[in-house]
DNA sequence: TTACATGCAAACTGTTTGCAAATAT
DNA sequence: ATATTTGCAAACAGTTTGCATGTAA
């Protein structure tokens, strides 16, 4: 019986390289926020759960400020958006090629490893267009038992 | 060279009957609104996009009318929605297991046959959890040309 | 005549933006 | 010193809802 790894936290120090990597001026709010997501582990958050979570972690950022950083987050190619259920923005830190079950009733995402599942049989794009993306959601609801 | 097959238009009747089946009241709004909807080819609408429909054909209808009346149509099986791009819903009149290409830059979406496309290597849902649905999203960008 | 449907306007949710004050370089 | 970032509050888009009026059975 082997207990999960713990994910390493990020220094930082490191915070502030990987902003500064990616562009962005390591200020307080956007540190907080990476340390919160980039764990080391795969998250999936909205703008509110992360702002959420950086509240309860004593962190003073505004929701707006949350928005806007997942923005340029996924701008820097740090997180990737996903369309998942039309209401809210999911943003999930595994920005590899990658797919998910999505929980409907309870609106939590997890991800499908990517040498699990393959897609067949895809016809041409229209011409003039080719495929940017696959996107595959496997929608999941509670098991009638 | 073939021509594609017109899609036949159903009568007045033919939409009562099938709003009746649906259990819901023919009336005037939602036989016109079926009338654009069911038309026998695939369809994908949004609520502006068929209110707009709606007026351009000189119905009069509400767009409030318009949500209810998709939200009843997918309560009753005649519609699908589709989770494609956050900012609005996508209702397809093609309820069958099938998968879509979405043009990123325009919006639209268009069908994948279903027999064309396979998933294969799902892994086990988690306990407790079965799958309702998988939704497949190609989505295409313009060639690079 | 009774239950149901419509449509307006107002409410609501998630998100974006303008701008003055604060912060990073 | 300068450019960037923040945070508030207001704006915004798409959608939903309360309620008075209209319509179907």
């Amino acid at each position: 019986m082997t207990v999960p790894a713990l994910a390493p936290s990020l220094s930082t120090e490191d915070l502030e390289a990987l902003l500064r990597r990616a562009g962005l001026r390591p200020t307080r709010q956007r540190t907080a926020l990476a340390g919160l997501l980039f764990t080391g582990h795969d998250r999936h958050v909205t703008a509110e759960t992360l702002h959420g979570e950086a509240v309860a972690s004593g962190e003073q950022v505004s929701l707006a400020t949350v928005y806007n950083t997942l923005h340029q987050f996924k701008r820097a190619g740090l997180l990737r958006e996903l369309a998942i259920d039309g209401t809210r923005a999911y943003f999930d830190t595994n920005v590899s090629n990658h797919n998910h079950f999505f929980v409907e009733h309870e609106g939590e995402l997890l991800d499908i490893e990517n040498h699990a599942i393959r897609v067949d049989g895809l016809p041409q794009p229209p011409k003039g267009l080719r495929i940017s993306h696959i996107d595959v959601v496997v929608r999941l609801v509670p098991d009638e038992d």
